[in-house]
DNA sequence: GATGCGCTGTGATTATATTCACAGTAACTC
DNA sequence: GAGTTACTGTGAATATAATCACAGCGCATC
């Protein structure tokens, strides 16, 4: 996908990768740790050394060749490749059960990532303030969202008129969409979306519970 | 991964599009369409009339040559190919924010899952009900966990000692685990892990807003 | 019942991802 | 300062996934 100036490519792939690594770096740096070798770290995310080498080779060359990879920096590096290593406002859209469980998750500001205006359509949550933030009115939408410079929205709100809601989204600006309603949405040009389905994952385990990362398999 | 009994693999990734083939197969149903054909269902989940083909055909033969896929009948399939034909019960550890709106969401009920005991070491939470379901101690996990039958658990529950706790659920008989703890868990044999982590989803985004699904990518 | 259309299932091909395996080298030893 | 060790980065090889492209068929039409 992404290309490096030398050319060389960076996969979605690798960079979904990346987050696994960045994530055991921080529990090594917590414990002290200064510099890792590439098997060390595989072990730890569960990754084949060479991936790891080639992974992290793909944005430049970072291993010190006896000592193996310094932590924090590559903590750093990360970060900066995620463009996270300063935190950026986010907008939640809806402040039901699962959006109020996100206000009050501080993983997400551990991250980069700070939600930062909230909006539903639910007059009773309107002026109400969830962990320290305002909930407007959807209609204000295009009002607010300026003031707060966001590229980036949360969907937790209802599946009516889903669509419209999304294509809306991107004329105020939103590039970036991390829907967690069951319905599948589809991206203007230019943004980009994840789904976060947990029923999905439910049913991949529920198969590999079945069948197995073993074999034999019958209709 | 798996095999047919007429000896075709079918891959992970596979099992993962066919719940995006699933949830939309079901908004036909709604619809009351009967018959879909691969271009029209591939142009609905976004991904190439070939690649459906090629994933309904991993799991047998099921198109009607002029007709094109039974939506019902295909529904039906795939639900037993995840095993979700009939409820199942699953454990939920950790009844906090994120486990309570786990808890009163019906998404779970309706893809073939229903959380049927709740655990938390809270003793503030131990015997309190949350949406129909009385919550237990963790000490009292083996004794109460066979009363259910659950193959299944969830992680909402806090970070401290979580490997043992996966030992534990496993030496107590579960075999899969969906987790949205973000620390990094291994698990003991035969046992399946999903991890949920959203930061790492909108670092995914926050990636493709600086570097573009377009190209070229300077460090 | 012959003709044409447009579909599915799949062999062949191409593209992408992962692993192998080793050249090159910093650090450490004596 | 020569020898040894164990690492990284990466071409080459392999494995896996996606796409192409078409044979073969059911159905509609005449
Ligand atoms: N609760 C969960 O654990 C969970 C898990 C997975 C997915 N989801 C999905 O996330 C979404 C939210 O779930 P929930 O449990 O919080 O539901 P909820 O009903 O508790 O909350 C939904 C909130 O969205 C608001 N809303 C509805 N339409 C809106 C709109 N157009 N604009 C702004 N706000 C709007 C509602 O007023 C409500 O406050 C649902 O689509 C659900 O399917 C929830
Ligand atoms: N809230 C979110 O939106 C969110 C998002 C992503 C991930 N998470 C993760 O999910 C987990 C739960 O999040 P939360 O917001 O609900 O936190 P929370 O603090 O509200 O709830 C955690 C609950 O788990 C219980 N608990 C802790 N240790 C336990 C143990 N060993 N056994 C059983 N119960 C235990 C606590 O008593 C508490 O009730 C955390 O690890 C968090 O990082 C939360």
């Amino acid at each position: 996908m992404a290309r490096e100036k030398s050319g060389k490519k960076i996969s979605l792939q690798t960079v979904e990768r990346m987050s696994l690594y960045r994530k055991v770096l921080e529990d090594l740096h917590r414990d002290g740790v200064a510099n890792v070798y590439s098997h060390q770290l595989a072990e730890l995310v569960r990754v084949s050394p060479a991936q790891l080498r080639r992974d992290l080779a793909s944005f430049g060359s970072f291993g010190n060749i006896s000592k193996g990879y310094p932590v924090y920096q590559l903590i750093l590096t990360i970060s900066r490749l995620f463009g996270t290593d300063t935190l950026q406002n986010v907008a939640l859209i809806g402040a039901g059960n699962l959006g109020r469980a996100l206000l009050f998750y501080r993983g997400f500001e551990e991250r980069g990532f700070h939600i930062a205006v909230v909006f539903d359509i639910d007059a009773e949550k309107i002026g109400r303030v969830f962990a320290g933030r305002r909930c407007h009115h959807i209609q204000d939408l295009e009002a607010v969202l300026p003031d707060f410079g966001v590229a980036m929205a949360i969907l937790a709100c209802g599946a009516q008129n889903l669509q419209s809601l999304v294509d809306r989204l991107g004329r105020a600006g939103i590039r970036s969409i991390l829907n967690f309603v069951p319905r599948q949405i589809h991206a203007v040009a230019g943004m980009n979306v994840e789904n976060v389905d947990f029923s999905a994952k439910m049913e991949k385990l529920s198969f590999l519970n079945r069948y197995g990362t073993a074999l034999e398999f019958e209709i």
